[in-house]
DNA sequence: CGACCTGTTGAACTCCGTCAAGGCGTGTGG
DNA sequence: CCACACGCCTTGACGGAGTTCAACAGGTCG
């Protein structure tokens, strides 16, 4: 879930929509963004029929709510993301960060409503997918059929191996495993000649995320700067070394 | 993932094929089980034709393990299965539990072999579903691509449910919270006047996938005990007070 | 019978959550 | 412009929950 862990999509290059039209995404000529991956041309415009571009949301601002009934899939299309549900004493509790290219949403399909709220981190825009009518062109368009059953599988395999395995994992080690994630994600996005992390979200929401409190995470954190491993700063964080920190602390 | 949530195809009976011959699932009125709901018997009958009936599998017998290559879902016909996966410093964890009715295997949709061993808790047989020839036939019947996706769909809120907010929980609540799960799957099967919740998976099993260490649920199961909420056998948990104790301890 | 596995119990220690206080940046209002 | 409040983050001290280590009980299988 959320933070993701592939490579193939993910350099997606975030496209700012500054006029309301189509805009094109640099991977897929469109802004279906990946899911329109291999189709027709044809296909293609198809898919774009039903895809609607929703922004700018400002930050803290929300996209849909817990109670809102299910009706799209939503694509990043440029800012972030973040899903946050609630448990049932009341606490809430982020359940997935998005960036560009990242679809969101799929916890939703078979239900009626979604069981969370999408807020967005910063300005952000995103592609929505009617999912009925998503559906009802899958089964005209197997190779789309296909990259969603994908997109799925893949969501499981992420949120296994984040939340599921990271439940084993040290504060220490959840929080590395969290940057490394991050990192992979922003590769090539050097700011001034080092390697930077930039964190759309507060150090709470990555707390929550990684079920520790802010407390724990702000002295993983600071382990970890100590060690000559990061750099901590406000919105974002500095690679020095964490490869070969993440191959030696995570084994 | 695992331990099922839901409340609808749960009451799949076990049905003990015997025969090598095709059974009748008594939902269904075939092997091929909830995931051909609803379709037509023509369509049913296209379905049918590519699934296997594959078993028994002795107690502790893999039915596949992570090197395989994907090339199938399974559901499980009668007996009980869990996927354990290894960590990468080696040590082994319990990913999720499958009984009568469930389908396993789906974290491999998308990738090219499964991430996880799949072992069966006792003898227990279980359905094929190729996974190739499968999304073909979705792709000319959207019945069966609905159902596909919403088995997707659920898998990831059960994810969610049970893995995600579970980490959440202190050890007791989540050991509760287990054997609700469990217990609302037996629903009807009392064996001998009293509720029992069978337990096909050894305690350590059930520690690993929920992220404890055995002593710790041990020592979770005793307080249960003391509390006069359940009580503690072998092989099978006595169901005393478990509804309220729930809403109780896990407000 | 003894070897082995699973589960339970006790004691010591470790990690992390909780509580409390303070620093820093930002926005607001005088 | 400064004063102040507020949210976010950090740091320290403490305590409790859970892991680790060790020993043992009960069941199963050779």
């Amino acid at each position: 879930m959320g933070v993701s862990t592939r490579s193939g999509s993910s350099r997606l290059q975030s496209v700012n929509p500054s006029n309301k039209q189509q805009s094109e995404c640099n991977k897929c000529n469109s802004h279906s963004c990946c899911i329109g991956d291999g189709l027709t041309p044809e296909q293609f415009s198809s898919l774009e029929k039903i895809i609607h571009l929703r922004g700018p949301f400002q930050p803290g601002e929300t996209i849909f709510k817990m109670e809102d009934p299910f009706k799209s899939l939503y694509i990043v299309r440029s800012g972030s993301v973040k899903t946050e549900g609630i448990m049932s004493n009341g606490t809430q509790l982020v359940e997935g960060f998005y960036f560009a290219g990242d679809i969101f949403g799929l916890e939703a399909i078979g239900d009626s409503h979604y069981r969370h709220d999408a807020v967005a981190l910063e300005p952000t825009w995103v592609c929505t997918l009617p999912y009925a009518q998503l559906e009802t062109l899958c089964s005209f368009t197997p190779r789309l059929q296909h990259r969603l059953f994908n997109l799925l599988g893949q969501k499981i395999r992420q949120t296994n191996s984040i939340i599921g395995r990271g439940r084993y994992r040290k504060a220490d080690e959840r929080a590395l495993f969290f940057l490394e994630c991050l990192y992979k994600r922003n590769i090539g996005k050097k700011d001034g000649g080092r390697e930077n992390i930039r964190l759309p979200m507060t150090k709470g929401d990555i707390a929550s995320y990684l079920a520790l409190c802010p407390e724990s995470l702000s002295r993983s954190l600071r382990k970890l700067e100590d060690r000559g491993i990061i750099q901590n700063h406000k919105n974002a964080i500095e690679v020095l070394d964490l490869g070969t920190a993440f191959n030696d602390i995570c084994k």
